[in-house]
DNA sequence: AATGATTGCATGAAAATTCATTTGATGCAA
DNA sequence: TTGCATCAAATGAATTTTCATGCAATCATT
């Protein structure tokens, strides 16, 4: 049967990005860990700290959904919040020293879960996906 | 600043995925669809029947989910529902006429976005990233 | 065919997300 | 400076999604 899907890109990226995240993900849910949360842990991750917009956009989520969730994590010690120096509209999170532990070991799981899925894939497959990918996101 | 999401391949893909889309999303909804409603057009377009639990699979989003988005698109008169023939457990959603209509633009839609996006690329560069792809999917 | 396990969907209650709007801080032009 | 537009984040209300569970149909084993 012919599905329009069949030959879409965009759902294929989708699909691709979501059943490559899947294996992953469900260890996340094993340790209770939400993937939002460990999508801003990694965002942080090792020092980087971000605005709340800044935050939304890389996490894939709504300013004030990021708002909320920066609620829980700074509420459970994982991340500070502070007024930017330079634009007190602005929120400066960063890892509090709890969340850069946990930070620390979910990338690690991250790393490895992802040596596994690229085991299949010669190296130049792998720059050549990146590249694409990286076009896809500069073009 | 270096940030561990900077070469995660899973990152990349996921931030590939929702810009890429977000265009073609934007016109979705100025026009006042969900992209839940895009997604479960497009997977019965033209004329493919499926489950509730294939439904979800294809879309993204977890079976409660979708009997609950297949209410609202049954009640606009989108969709049909019916048991199937073969195993009454199973509900066959179709396409309602309004909704062929509705996803025969929305596809004519996606598909000159998409070849907007694709113009950049040669079609060597697209097979290879639709391959790549479709290793994730199947591997 | 009867029993027990599994599968597919529906549903109530809870949680997360989003929209629309507000508040406060900055930048800019007159 | 004053006034006005813009920007970043917070928040109330509404929607959407999800979890946990229930129910009915099917399957597998005997």
């Amino acid at each position: 049967m012919i599905r329009f899907t069949d030959d879409y890109l965009l759902y294929l990226l989708a699909q691709a990005s979501s059943r490559a995240s899947a294996a992953f993900h469900k260890e996340l849910a094993a340790d209770g860990i939400a993937v939002s949360t460990w999508r801003i842990l990694a965002t942080l991750y090792p020092d980087s700290p971000a605005s709340i917009g800044e935050l939304a956009e890389s996490c894939l989520a709504k300013q004030p959904t990021m708002t909320r969730q920066i609620d829980r994590l700074a509420a459970a010690g994982l991340v500070t919040r502070n007024a930017s120096e330079e634009d007190r509209r602005k929120v400066e999170v960063r890892l509090a020293p709890a969340g850069r532990l946990l930070a620390n070991r979910l990338t690690s799981m991250a790393s490895a879960h992802e040596a596994e899925l690229l085991r299949k894939y010669s190296a130049a497959e792998i720059a050549t996906l990146k590249a694409a990918l990286n076009g896809i996101l500069t073009g």
